[in-house]
DNA sequence: ACCCAGGGTGACG
DNA sequence: CGTCACCATGGG
């Protein structure tokens, strides 16, 4: 992929990411939109603009090397999208679901963010889930500089919080799981370290979190930690599947288990496509 | 008033 | 192992 930095904005070109697809698919919660191809968010302590001009992708501030591999990963730029839209189409019902969701990116987000994040999602919507974390943010974050803009929380000032503030931010019952997974991390639990862990082990890891289930873990893994095979199983991707796969039947926990494991390695992916299409064609 | 939202927990068989 | 009521909260 070709790219360069140019007044201190990073340019990718030749790059068909569908921003607002990416950021409004429900995997990330902070990216706010100025308009259709330019959006804002915080990462890390800096305010980030991105936007889209014809097949260029420009990011700013890009200031050295390391901003641009940062950048590079996070929008998972050297991820073969064709190639995995060329695998789907082999398949008929998968092929259905490509126009759909062509240029989405999976982000590889904050780990500890996400995980905050995914514990919040819980028995929730995108939109209150979204509310919920800004909220989060302005109390437990830092403002950067004397902007309108804060940081996602660290473990330690989400771990000292109480319940109660917790709750009046919005998170409600899951206010005592945030805390706690909050403290765990800030005792030593690394988030880090699931990245080069098989992904069986570092989904168990994920799960002995309190508000971390399978479909939260897999959340976190897909999203944060680069395992692209983790398949998250909402209430989206269960009728989906259902329909798609087994004939409108509910599907049992093995027939689920062998048709994630027949997608392969890039079955996180190919979960995102079916998750665009079925939101867009509203399954019910 | 009722149901749903990118579910998880704990109790009970 | 599987099932199920319950958990805050806001919008349809």
């Amino acid at each position: 992929m070709k790219s360069e930095i140019v007044n201190g904005t990073l340019q990718i070109f030749d790059c068909d990411i569908d921003l607002y697809r990416t950021f409004n698919c429900g995997q990330a919660f902070r990216w706010k939109s100025i308009t259709d191809f330019i959006f804002t968010c915080v990462l890390g302590e800096k305010i980030i603009t991105v936007s889209k001009d014809g097949d260029t992708l420009s990011i700013f501030p890009c200031n050295d090397e390391e901003d641009k591999a940062f950048f590079i990963n996070y929008f998972d730029i050297n991820t073969d999208y064709k190639a995995v839209e060329n695998l789907m189409r082999k398949n008929e019902v998968l092929s259905t679901c490509v126009p759909y969701a062509k240029g989405i990116r999976i982000l590889n987000q904050a780990p500890f963010e996400t995980l905050i994040s995914f514990i919040i999602s819980a028995n929730n919507n995108i939109k209150r889930i979204s509310k919920t974390i800004n909220n989060l943010c302005v109390t437990a974050g830092e403002r950067i500089g004397d902007s309108e803009h804060f940081s996602f929380p660290t473990p330690k000032s989400l771990a000292d919080m109480n319940i109660d503030e917790l709750k009046q931010v919005g998170t409600g019952y899951r206010a005592p799981y945030i805390k706690d997974t909050a403290t765990k991390i800030l005792e030593g639990f690394c988030l880090e370290e699931l990245k080069h862990m098989d992904y069986c082990e570092a989904r168990k890891r994920l799960m002995q979190l309190k508000g971390v289930g399978a479909k939260v873990a897999d959340c976190v893994l897909l999203f944060s930690l680069g395992h692209t095979n983790a398949f998250p199983m909402d209430v989206w991707m269960k009728r989906a599947v259902n329909i798609m796969f087994f004939n409108g039947k509910q599907a049992s926990c093995d027939e689920l288990c062998n048709l994630i494991d027949g997608l392969g390695e890039n079955a996180g992916i190919i979960q995102q496509y079916i998750f665009h299409y079925a939101r867009q064609k509203g399954v019910k």
